[in-house]
DNA sequence: TAGTGGTCTAGACCACATG
DNA sequence: ATGTGGTCTAGACCACTAC
């Protein structure tokens, strides 16, 4: 073979046009855009090395390169001698992907559920400039409270975009059983790719002390959860409250 | 070529053997331990991907695959045209490599450091097994407050292996410009890695109430975090705690 | 111009999963 | 036995940095 690259799109060069990416780039966005289209499902494979290599006609290699990219980006799944899957907030085995309170010693998990209400609503000016909604669109606002051992751990209000999230209701949410992410894969098409958190101190008020059933004031950690998925589009604002006295957040630094 | 793969230490099975691991995970030990043995010093650079693959008679492409992971998991840095470098807690210009203290809208980086303590002591029994000390061995303690334009916003209590630091003084410290991390990298020669961190809301007592410029009973971030050298080799056990008014911890999911 | 990392290819063989 | 991802090789050329 004389030379290597062969964009897939030529150069078409339209304005400002930005610098030629590698080839496993283009792939990568190409296999993002399935994805995003629902092309494959979550949890279903996608096709296998050498069929994309066919079908972008490029190596194998360097399809691999950009799956190899997707899976450290937690969208793909790779499982050697049997294919290659989309993510899946499904099957999180264990562990809720997103979910990063551990129990101290001695405690456990909190696995059980409670939704405490879910309506629709006017976003509130700053909950519509985070989600990027026009001003006045309508939402949607679940609180929760997840417990351990019958104990209260976590207070959370969470807000979706009206539009993506049509037929919300309590029922749905109680008869779910399961991570709220994969209802929302399953039922919504929505999957949450990544999250970014802001972590605060902060004093209980009358109202979360008694859901929490802790003395106001009590501190507790505030956790502010903007969550994106396919194109970073933000599509969840979680505001959590988090007693720590039996659990913890927990973290890793590299 | 006929066959690929050939283990740089022969089979030699001696009693449990595990399973031989690919070649390119043997190179990665192999760089690690070099690394480990300061054969190239934090800021330097490697030899280069073909002088490697020399020196371990394998492709190009395997050495390649092992400094990709090790880029990952930030011990080396990559720098296209000019070679691959030892990471440094040096020049992570901007931000701290693992503070991830972020100042709210308006508000400034803790950049201001004091260092108010600074002394040998033999580890209490919870930190010596942290640490895995031995019971009774000596630690160094120091304790420090960060400010953002004057007022306080981080005190922390750092808790160090007497064995690797041995001339840790207050002078060293206040008269270090720049991240202690990289003070601890070319006067101590310990090089932190990683770390893990546990997060929780606390209240303020009256000694810590005092020093942050709070009131008795605010929340608090606490943050205590343990930071690892090569071989995971516990180093630093850190006991922060965060005013969050003016500052958030900030954390990515993915 | 020479040296470095970055991309791409083509083909071999290995390890695992399944029928 | 077949198909999948995982490893390894050898060699080409590109992009960036330095002298």
């Amino acid at each position: 073979m004389s030379s290597a690259a062969q964009p897939i799109e030529p150069p078409a060069d339209a304005g400002a046009a930005p610098a030629f990416s590698p080839l496993y780039q283009q792939i990568k966005a190409l296999l993002v855009r399935s994805l995003q289209g629902g092309e494959w499902k979550p949890g279903e494979s996608i096709p296998s090395e050498l069929e994309l290599a066919a079908r972008f006609k490029v190596s194998q290699g360097t399809v691999r390169k950009a799956i190899d990219e997707l899976a450290a980006d937690g969208l793909l799944v790779r499982k050697q001698g049997k294919g290659t899957f989309v993510a899946t907030h499904a099957e999180e085995h264990v562990q809720y992907r997103f979910l990063r309170l551990t129990p101290e010693e001695g405690a456990s998990p909190p696995v059980e559920r409670r939704v405490l209400d879910c309506r629709r609503l006017r976003a509130p000016a700053d909950v519509a400039r985070t989600l990027e909604l026009k001003s006045g669109e309508a939402a949607v606002l679940v609180r929760r409270l997840l417990s351990a051992q019958g104990k209260p751990v976590v207070l959370d209000d969470i807000w979706l975009p009206g539009a993506l999230f049509k037929g919300l209701t309590v029922e749905k949410l109680t008869g779910w059983r399961g991570p709220m992410y994969e209802l929302f894969e399953s039922e919504f098409g929505v999957r949450m790719i990544r999250a970014e958190e802001q972590i605060r101190a902060v004093a209980a008020d009358a109202a979360t002390a008694q859901w929490l059933e802790v003395a106001a004031g009590t501190p507790l950690l505030s956790v502010e959860r903007l969550s994106r998925t396919y194109g970073d589009k933000p599509v969840e604002l979680r505001r959590g409250l988090y007693n720590t006295a039996q659990h913890h957040y927990r973290n890793e630094l590299s």
